[in-house]
RNA sequence: GGAGGGAUAGCGAAGUGGUCAAACGCGGCAGACUGUAAAUCUGUUCCUUCGGGUUCCAUGGUUCAAAUCCAUGUCCCUCCA
């Protein structure tokens, strides 16, 4: 069995669910949060220090790798775990992401994407097919379909077309794919309509995924409720012994509220980059390290975290390396960031085995925001 | 002793009559960041009761107008003795 989802519980008064999820014979508990290692590295950690944060899986994506070092060289390596000496559970994202992000250059067609490399401006083109190739290549645990991820600015018109596309390229990626060892996800999009998410979750899960993801959402600026009314839309029509991935989220209230919502895996970029920009996740709301406050403050970012930073490092020490622009200082902050998040999703799972998920909620907004909801 | 060059905001450095409270860089102070073209990007950085006030080594002068021109002084640098 190349996955496996386990339903332990449902949380009495919500849709938030306790699980696991069994991978190539590696198990870890969800709600669970996923850093991401964008180009075979989770940036500035070593495998070691991403286990020690009690990842349960990370993600890596097959457009960077795709162009370098490429797919080839990787499976050559004895795939990506081999490669990268991670032996713990990988997701890799499709570049459906990218397709997005890179938008100035793009051309979408019913074939593919179309679109100059960020690196030498190398036409390239990227189709579901190639991508599923890609990933059966890399070996990863868990391979995304190939979406496209429109703006949360898209027409009604525009989503509607582009979630019948990429339904086709669903389709046509689960046809090629061909490693027996790797599961295969369908991504639902649909911006924040109902209907259309609805429509998106139905086909693609007849389609038959080993599990299913909800995208487009948090992207340029769409607010919070949009994005909650997205996985509101959406959850209903997956079923309950498949594992839900929200792509993209990682705001702490925003994993708060998707676990609610019945979301078991989060992936997200702001842990590692915050950390690189000198901010740090506390209970008490996010800090900036390099401001001047904290320049003889010789307490850890949070006393009550396990994380290595915190039981070794004062802020002052860390903001020191920050504005030397010190690589350890980033280090310091991503091993934290990425516990505090992980830490997070430990203490959501608390709070379903005690169905107390909406008082953790709440009590969490009072302190993070200070009692004031934004 | 002789000949040149220079002194500009916290620092470095542009500007050589008006559009200059003065480019730009660094440093400082803040902000942003959600499937990573992101160790990045943005704002701000003389004082202010936001009307304005006081600046470009100092003093005096020329001019309607001076960081910019002239005189003197102070300090610094280079070269020749």
């Amino acid at each position: 069995m190349k996955l496996s989802y386990e339903l332990l519980k449902e949380e009495k008064h919500t849709k938030a669910r306790l699980g696991q999820i069994t991978i190539r014979n590696k198990t870890f508990s969800t709600p669970m949060f996923m850093p991401v290692g964008t180009q075979a590295t989770v940036k500035t950690l070593s495998p070691e220090e991403v286990k020690e944060a009690h990842a349960g899986i990370i993600l890596a994506n097959t457009y960077h790798l795709w162009l370098r070092p490429g797919e080839d060289i990787i499976q050559k390596a004895g795939g990506l775990h081999k490669f990268m000496n991670y032996d713990g559970p990988i997701l890799t994202d499709s570049g459906g992401f990218q397709v997005f992000s890179l938008a100035n250059s793009k051309d979408i067609s019913e074939e593919g994407v179309r679109f100059k490399n960020h690196l030498n401006g190398d036409n390239l083109f990227l189709t579901p097919e190639k991508s599923i190739a890609i990933q059966n290549k890399l070996d990863s645990d868990i391979a995304m379909s190939f979406d496209e991820c429109p703006p949360a600015s898209a027409s009604y018109e525009y989503l509607q077309n582009s979630i019948e596309r990429t339904l086709r390229w669903a389709k046509r990626g689960k046809e090629v794919h061909n490693n027996p060892n790797q599961a295969l996800f369908g991504i639902v999009q649909g911006g924040p309509i109902e209907e259309l998410r609805k429509y998106s979750a139905i086909e693609t899960v007849k389609l038959d995924f080993d599990g299913y993801s909800i995208g487009g959402v948090a992207n340029d600026g769409e607010d919070k409720d949009a994005m909650y009314k997205a996985i509101e839309y959406s959850i209903p029509y997956l079923p309950k012994d498949k594992i839900r991935y929200l792509m993209g989220v990682g705001e702490p209230i925003d994993i708060i509220e998707g676990v609610i919502r019945g979301v078991d895996i989060f992936d997200c970029v702001l842990p590692t980059r915050l950390a690189r920009h000198g901010n740090a996740l506390t209970k008490y709301g996010k800090i900036n390290l390099k401001n001047s406050q904290y320049k003889e403050d010789f307490t850890p970012i949070s006393p009550e975290c396990d994380c290595y930073t915190c039981q070794n490092y004062t802020k002052s020490y860390i903001k020191h390396l920050i504005n030397c622009n010190e690589t350890f200082g980033a280090r310091l902050l991503s091993i934290h960031n990425i516990r505090f998040l992980i830490r997070l999703t430990e203490e959501l799972r608390e709070a379903i085995q005690n169905d107390n998920i909406l008082e953790y909620k709440d009590n969490f907004i009072k302190n993070y925001y200070g009692g004031n909801n934004e």
